[in-house]
DNA sequence: TTGAAAGCGCTACCAA
DNA sequence: TTGGTAGCGCTTTCAA
């Protein structure tokens, strides 16, 4: 039960009979030891359970730790989730570790948690910015750490994105329904008041622009406060209500299938995102790949910690639509 | 374009024309620190863009850093994703933040990510076992950092440990599907040889016994390699298919109602874990609430960094069969 | 190949 | 209320 002290390289080095020095290297540059030093030392540490401290390596002026934050807003989002092992994966496999901040999508929460990442001296920041803006960041920047923001731009400030094709990708699948023959076509979101919605808004309104339906105010149903599920009924059980519809996420998509269960109508439907059961529901998507983004903006970081850049990088990963059956006429059937 | 140096204590103290230790109360303790001796080093600081260090206030002998870290061998699952929500949430409440590592489920890639976590000294270790035995722990433990499971107990080491009611909830749903009339209940898992499917098994067993119906050797279709997939396909097309399904996790659940819509049949259902469509498709499942286990084992740690224990603990948290249709005789519609 | 000394940014201890 | 000194565990010169 006796909680022994934790053993450092002064207590190796004094095992072992060589120097401090000798037992670091050991640790960071095996190969500059003699084989029989190291033998020695290696025992000394296991016997005195040793475990180099990684936090006392970064102390180094300047230095950063081996760690990336990533700086969430709502950890509740599977899609998100799907971003955070991407990245997870990706940075392991260049030997950092991922730390993680959930802002609970609150203004002042995301600069608190920010705050607490980089006092942590994280290497790079990746962030899906949900504040009104990222300017407050930019005193980092100029001290070197690497922004790099997912799914959505950083705002007043200079940082490499990872983004998805998201206007072409609402334009296409609206163009699918329209191709159906449906006129009538509603777009939902909540919240809406945000980058990938207002993109995905404006992919929508330029194909039924396009198709001579450029008004679209009556089917457009945003909110930013109702929920998915209330948005959801209320375009479904609109006094005219539209033949097919464009939801803006997963979440919404869902939501939609919940809606027509419960007002017994079947409009065709395509969603932004792919969910696990939309193949099972024959359920159209819009589909990417979270995983991919992840991995990708990882990349991104581990790239820009090796070498700072100017000019910020942004990418923008394609979607696919996945037709399955839902955008057709007869709509889904529950 | 220039990259300053970042600025410490030290540039703070020369600036504000105090000494270092003062600044350092600022951000200690700053009760203790005149008002105005204050004011004109938080000036001071803002002017240098200075942000404290935690890393190094966490070299004190001894000292952990204000990490948790949390290992999970599959990120890919959302059950597990949702559990990370729920640690992360308490975790931030307590002042903590949450460093992640995943293993890829493979056995020495646990013990590897367990190192790194470890060598950041972690204030508490939370890990979901994957490997077959985590004695490897026990040296940590013994040296004071707390170790604590999550959904599965950890193996040959004393950690706490927060659980499910895995048996008794399969047992639940095994009796409400006989209470249907079913006797050819299936039991469908992969992996199937950890600890969560092996106390589900049990459940199982345990009710068919009950029931006079002991032989359950043909219903179980168990696999540690195959995918769900191909479990569930097996376990529907065989010759004498089962007139209703227990899944043993929600992505079994989603694999069982992909094989019923290939193979046109229509088993009855009930999944363990809940998922996303599962309401809006009227499957049944054993539900649960991950975001609490998440909080649950959070708080554990939190509680064990403050006052060390000898004695581990462990927390079963209940499950609640909800029944929506998928278990009467008629089963799954698609 | 190995070692001694200085220093990383901060806090604990004790003194003023 | 404030400050000096001595570390924390490690790495980085520079020498041996």
């Amino acid at each position: 039960m006796s909680l022994q002290q934790r053993a450092t390289l002064d207590d190796v080095a004094r095992l072992a009979g060589v120097s401090r020095k000798t037992v670091s290297r050991v640790y960071s540059e095996p190969e500059k030891v003699a084989g029989t030093t190291r033998d020695q030392v290696l025992a000394a540490a296991r016997r005195l359970r040793f475990r180099p401290n990684t936090l006392a390596r970064t102390l180094r002026r300047g230095g950063t730790s081996s760690t990336v934050g990533l700086l969430i807003g709502d950890m509740s989002n599977p899609f998100y989730h799907s971003v955070a092992a991407g990245i997870e994966r990706e940075l392991s496999s260049a030997g950092l570790t991922l730390v993680l901040g959930s802002s609970d999508d609150s203004e002042e929460g995301e600069e608190r948690v920010a705050d607490a990442l980089l006092s942590q001296r994280v290497a790079a920041l990746m962030m899906i910015p949900a504040a009104a803006d990222q300017s407050y960041l930019d005193g980092e920047r100029q001290l070197g750490t690497p922004v790099i923001a997912v799914d959505r731009p950083a705002k007043n400030l200079l940082a490499d994105a990872v983004l998805l094709q998201n206007r072409s990708g609402a334009r296409q699948a609206t163009e699918a329904l329209l191709a159906q023959g449906h006129r009538q076509i509603a777009y939902l979101a909540s919240p809406a008041d945000i980058y990938t919605q207002r993109e995905r808004l404006a992919g929508y309104r330029g194909a039924m622009t396009e198709a001579g339906l450029g008004r679209t105010g009556p089917l457009e149903h945003l909110s930013d406060d109702a929920d998915e599920d209330a948005v959801a009924r209320a375009a479904l059980g609109s006094a005219e209500p539209p033949t097919a519809v464009l939801a803006g996420n997963n979440r919404m998509s869902v939501a939609v299938l919940r809606a027509a269960r419960e007002l017994q109508v079947s409009p065709a439907l395509i969603g932004f995102d792919d969910f696990d059961t939309a193949d099972v529901l024959g359920i159209s998507v819009i589909s990417h790949d979270p995983l991919e983004m992840g991995r990708r903006a990882a990349a991104l970081a581990v790239e820009r910690i090796a070498r700072p850049a100017t000019v910020p990088e942004v990418v923008e990963l394609p979607t696919r639509l996945v037709l399955r059956g839902s955008e057709r006429p007869e709509g889904v059937s529950l």
